[in-house]
DNA sequence: CAGAACGTCAGT
DNA sequence: ACTGACGTTCTG
């Protein structure tokens, strides 16, 4: 992936190179390179998807090309294949549901969809000129699905994140556990994003989460580097793909450097210019993850689908420094460039002290359960300790540049995020926590464990009153359990604090509703208007007795139900009837739910054990 | 009866 | 896991 593809194309927007020597093409033959012997051996490593985790990475590092051919134990999530546009036969032999989109419709759907959402034209490399040119993606699926291209188009920049598409995608886990988007980053920044498109002045985050990449057979991509010495992990759905790979020595940096400054990229074949390069070929199905710097061209033999993903993370930071580095002297403008990628270290240290030593330099908003008041505060005492955390050889180091990074930065350039109160602060804590660690052991630090991430509670706010209505947990063959149905739906109780409020107007089941402009198909309450306290209906009667929660008198919004429902067997009762069949044994009350036991029976049973958490 | 919205399901 | 869609239940 490219930020925005540039390659060649920004050096002579700079230069302002006439447009003839653009149309010279290449002076080297592609078949040679693809077939020629001197690229074969193998600087790639190959193993499965299971043994590429987090322990991996602690162990190994991440140095060296990864190939993993089946996408099993990654934890990867890609649409099925069948998604392609020309997988025709699937269109034709599903008729047994009826009333179904063909499934070839649906990809150019959801490219479509990515189009129309974001409103923005496709960042499209024409492969002869390498320029750029915009294209919809309207025009672009006409481009695709033309048998007769007279031109090589390629999209290789197309970030997909807040599109439809994105959630038929999940990068690997290892990825998601180490990028430093989903474990460094602040949280409410990234939720603050809303575009998708990849405008510097609407990101809220580094935005380079989620590519799709359509390239027809004869693309291809010159020797680079991927963007603030990101790494890629990159799946081929369809299609396939050749790289050449050359790894990121000082030595072979320098040359880049020179051969991207020389401006003779279509002259020479830089794999030629190195002592080794290394071309591999990707089959559909396959994963492939390139470490940081790692300088790479690739070719496209038939027409391919790809998605993929750039990351930065704790195991490569020195190498991500150098390829910042680089960037700066070849004079790499901002807009193909990482976004925010000085901040991103200011929180990393941050992230690396409040998790470790405890203390964050961060002002971040404030979630309490007191509801109402969700105002800013100071930075947090996070308490977090445990015994002591052993960092791998690769963080440690790696912070310490950091340091030394933003310390060499001129005042100006330092990009110090207004959230971190006190970068100076912040600096002497990465150094004390640096002197901790200064002996941790390698091994020790292989725990397959991340060591920064957030608290994954962010979702579970909303108080989980109503746990899980159905479901049993129970395996036990005869329990009598009530059919799910049989469960009597609550009602909102029309007092509590939500019940009270008013629509917010701006939430999803808000939205939704006609009375805000919506559809009305969601038919669900406000998100602000959830009922703390779901009370039965008030219809509802004793299964033993068949009198009401009111001494059979009518209904008192007043008065609570004296009905108890048990949370196991869903069966309404009078405690006072229930104790009638079952003198010797009491419910348990539960205590989140209005009018809900585990009525005698069931605590008789034993069934309450089988009441799983969630 | 209309309006609200609960719990569940299927698709992603 | 997350989300939207839906059938149905509940209230007044
Ligand atoms: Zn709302
Ligand atoms: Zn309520
Ligand atoms: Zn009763
Ligand atoms: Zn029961």
């Amino acid at each position: 992936m490219v930020r925005e593809r540039r390659e060649r194309k920004q050096y002579t927007d700079d230069w302002n190179v006439p447009e003839e020597e653009l149309e010279g093409k290449r002076n080297f033959h592609l078949e040679d390179k693809l077939s020629d012997e001197k690229y074969s051996h193998q600087l790639v490593k190959h193993i499965s998807g299971h043994e590429f985790g987090l322990a991996y990475m602690q162990q190994n590092g991440f140095k060296e090309p990864i190939l993993v051919k089946e996408k099993a134990g990654l934890g990867l999530k890609v649409p099925d294949a069948s998604f392609t546009i020309d997988d025709v036969r699937a269109s034709e032999v599903n008729n047994d549901k009826s009333g179904m989109i063909p499934q070839k419709e649906l990809f150019s759907h959801l490219c479509l969809d990515i189009g129309r959402r974001s409103r923005r034209n496709l960042d499209v490399m024409d492969v002869l000129t390498q320029k750029n040119m915009e294209m919809s993606m309207k025009e672009f699926q006409l481009y695709w699905e033309n048998p007769n291209k007279d031109k090589l188009l390629n999209v290789i920049s197309l970030e997909f994140s807040h599109t439809r598409l994105e959630h038929y995608v999940e990068a690997p886990l290892v990825v998601r556990q180490i990028d430093w988007v989903d474990n460094v980053w602040p949280q409410h920044l990234k939720e603050l994003q809303t575009e998708s498109t990849n405008v510097l002045e609407d990101m809220m985050y580094p935005k380079v989460q989620k590519y799709v990449l359509m390239s027809v057979k004869g693309c291809y991509t010159d020797f680079h580097i991927d963007f603030g010495g990101t790494s890629v992990w990159y799946h081929v759905l369809k299609g396939r793909k050749v790289f050449w790979l050359i790894p990121p020595t000082s030595r072979n940096l320098e040359l880049y450097e020179q051969w991207v400054l020389s401006g003779k990229q279509g002259d020479i074949f830089f794999g030629d210019t190195v002592e080794k390069c290394s071309r591999v070929v990707l089959e559909a199905g396959n994963t492939f993850f390139i470490p940081t710097g790692w300088i790479h061209a690739v070719y496209t033999p038939e027409d391919s689908l790809v998605f993929g993903g750039n990351f930065l993370h704790s195991f490569s930071i020195q190498k991500q420094l150098q390829i910042a580095q680089v960037e700066d002297t070849t004079h790499v403008p901002q807009k193909f460039r990482y976004p925010f990628f000085t901040e991103m270290l200011w929180y990393v240290l941050d992230r690396y002290v409040a998790c470790l030593l405890g203390r964050s330099h961060l002002a971040l908003p404030k979630e309490k359960e007191k509801d109402e008041n969700d105002v800013k505060t100071e930075p947090q005492e996070t308490l977090v300790k445990k015994e002591h955390q052993h960092l791998t050889q690769m963080e440690l180091h790696g912070l310490k540049s950091i340091v030394i990074y933003l310390h060499s930065l001129a005042r100006t350039k330092k990009c110090v995020p207004e959230l971190v109160t006190d970068p100076v602060a912040l600096i002497k804590d990465m150094k004390e926590l640096v002197e901790q660690h200064k002996d941790d052991q390698p091994d020790l630090a292989v725990t397959g464990k991340p060591i920064i991430s957030w608290p994954r509670e962010s979702k579970v706010k909303r108080k989980p009153i109503l746990r899980k209505y159905g479901m049993n947990g129970s395996k036990s063959r005869e329990v009598k359990k009530a059919s799910r149905s049989d469960r009597r739906r609550r009602v909102r109780c029309k007092r509590c604090i939500a019940c009270t409020r008013n629509d917010c107007g701006k939430c999803i089941f808000c939205r939704d509703m006609v009375k805000f402009g919506g559809p009305g198909r969601m038919k669900q309450s406000c998100l602000e208007r959830q009922c703390r306290q779901p009370q039965l209906p008030v219809t509802s009667v004793c299964s033993k007795c068949e009198v009401n929660g009111y001494q059979g008198l009518a209904p008192d919004p007043e008065m609570p139900s004296d009905l108890m429902e048990c949370s196991i067997c869903y069966k309404i009762l009078h405690p006072k009837c229930a104790k009638v069949e079952m003198p010797d044994v009491d419910g348990i009350t539960n205590e989140d739910l209005p009018n809900s036991w585990e009525c005698p029976h069931c605590v008789k049973e034993g069934l309450h054990i089988n009441a799983k958490p969630l």
